[in-house]
DNA sequence: GCAATTTGTGGAACCGATTTCACATATTGT
DNA sequence: ACAATATGTGAAATCGGTTCCACAAATTGC
């Protein structure tokens, strides 16, 4: 590989000069910047980032954790965010924590190894306290997650409000009788949490009172959501409708009833939460509160970038709308 | 951040046997270890990558390519490679070239410039020769493509067999008039047309011949897959099945035949291919094919980091199995 | 016409690690 | 007892860039 020297040689100019073209920054006469580039283009020269990480104490890199990167949501989410990071000139380090706080502390150490200049995370396993202490080493911007105490950028969606609407939406279907399932749940923090919140405000408004047996927590998978239909259908009482925290619960459900001869939504309606691909497979579609991913994606990036660059942002939180989407689950 | 000159002294002891102790190696006292080992936990000390990666020339980062992550194939296979990865200590860096050769190309210099120790490619958008001018900078492992005179190491699976196996399947059930759907199909590499001769050969065998109103290509998403059911009940000769080259657009036309009334698998037989979790959530379920993903990473992991240590690597080409679902939608 | 800027350039120091080399001491073999 | 080897250590060079600084030439201001 040639290095800045073999075109300083090359060209006879100072790897100074070189380096200047380069970046661009400096003063270079136009003729000697000339015969630089012609020496670069020869050499097909490529400065190494390693030296230059090295001396500039910036890697262009942005880390971004994710729980599990086979989960659509996060994948959509990861393609947004290297989308936009791609055009800005940065890289994208991909990580998953796999709910792991061990290994979610083992990325945040890139940060402080300088590995990463600043850390996108979609997901937070760790107290605060500690990933807190991360934050002196480089920006962390928190993505679909909200940290009440936290007073760290944050870009996210109204959980508490999508939820919310999508209770009221089944509440004026005439439903009174509303199970709930959820991913999180138990958690203390984080979107579990709202969305809980706005199920219980939309039942308490319409004056219904929470039944616990038709409240399923932890629930995350295709599997997971057969098996929650399978104990709905044992139930002496059952719910009229679902409220389910993901698309993938939803289909899992739909996909049980049908084979088991239930109607959707006459029987049972079915709510899903991501507006995923799936939404459109099952019979019958889903309806589902479809979350803007991408904008979700550009604006942690936009805002991890200003902070890299000192820019004041203009924003250090931002919420992005959720839209309820109707179709005939329910 | 500490460097190793602060761990030098505060320890009272060389830069040089500093490093000897981080790296293992060479001839260190016991005693002198103890007290380094004491002032890198004291000072939180954690060796700077870019300067190592300067010197040493090494970077334990391994880059993926994939066409594109959202694809839950491809989200698999990364998730696959990155475990296996981990566990060997190596980072992952995931590009999406969008089936962009010149993205492909901007990643691939990386080797070039030393960021990446090597390459996983799950696709390959660019002429081979080309791509395979990088390879003195690094090795590359293919992973689920296959390109006949590369003499890279290559992890694959065998999609000739996969398809006609499908195909014969098809037939079996009584089937002879056959559409099939691809996502490639033009292209002169890889496995498109790998599949294509499966089906090719599948027909033949059975004395039938193609009738090319019945092949579609380029076909990828949910939304294509609708589009070929429209497409398929304005033809005046309709097929009995169908053959897709993905779970995708099988979903899709299951979706669409649902809407339409047609009935599946009596109407029409599909067929997915990579059972992801949406062929078992559509109704009727899919009959398609599996593809071990998660050996298919391992083993690339495993190859790339033979390559890396030098390892006369045990087998340079590697075929796995491939298995027929069968479900309720043929 | 002379000081004050602006423009243009290169030498040398520096970023934080690893590796080479020279040298000192300890242990072994005979 | 003495050479040969094994063990232990640190100064200095090196990786490939960027940046500080000193200095020269060209422009500008008055």
């Amino acid at each position: 590989m040639p290095t800045i020297k073999d075109v300083a040689q090359l060209s006879g100019i100072s790897k100074t000069t070189v380096s200047r073209v380069i970046n661009n920054k400096g003063y270079v006469s136009e003729e000697k910047k000339a015969l630089v580039l012609k020496a670069m283009e020869e050499l097909e020269y490529h400065p190494n980032l390693s030296a230059r990480r090295l001396r500039g104490q910036l890697t262009t890199t942005i880390g971004v954790i994710v729980p599990k990167i086979t989960n659509p949501f996060f994948s959509y989410l990861v393609d947004a965010i290297e989308e936009a990071a791609y055009e800005k000139g940065y890289q994208v380090l991909i990580f998953q924590s796999n709910e792991d706080p061990k290994k979610e502390l083992a990325f945040l150490n890139l940060l402080k190894t300088k590995q990463v200049d600043g850390v996108i995370m979609t997901a937070v396993e760790n107290h605060w306290s500690k990933v807190k202490s991360f934050i002196e080493h480089g920006p962390i911007v928190l993505c679909n997650v909200y940290i009440d105490k936290s007073k760290v950028p944050t870009v996210r969606l109204n959980q508490y409000k999508g939820t919310y609407d999508g209770i009221k939406h089944l509440i004026e279907r005439g439903h009174r009788k509303i199970a709930y399932c959820t991913g999180g749940f138990f958690k203390k923090e984080g979107k579990g949490k709202e969305r809980n919140q706005g199920y219980q405000k939309a039942l308490e408004e319409a004056g219904i009172s929470i039944n616990p047996n038709w409240v399923f927590v932890n629930q995350h998978s295709i599997e997971d959501g057969q098996q929650v239909l399978r104990k709905i259908l044992e139930m002496d009482e059952r719910p009229t409708a679902v409220f389910t925290g993901s698309d993938e619960v939803a289909s899992g459900m739909i996909a049980e009833a049908n084979v088991r001869g239930i109607q959707i939504p006459d029987d049972l309606a079915i709510m899903g939460f991501d507006d995923q691909p799936i939404a459109r497979v099952v019979s019958p579609k889903l309806t589902t509160i479809k979350q803007p991913v991408d904008r979700l994606g550009e604006k942690a990036v936009e805002i991890i970038i200003e902070k890299l660059n000192n820019v004041e942002s203009s924003d250090e939180y931002c919420e992005l709308p959720i839209e309820l989407i109707i179709r005939q689950s329910t």
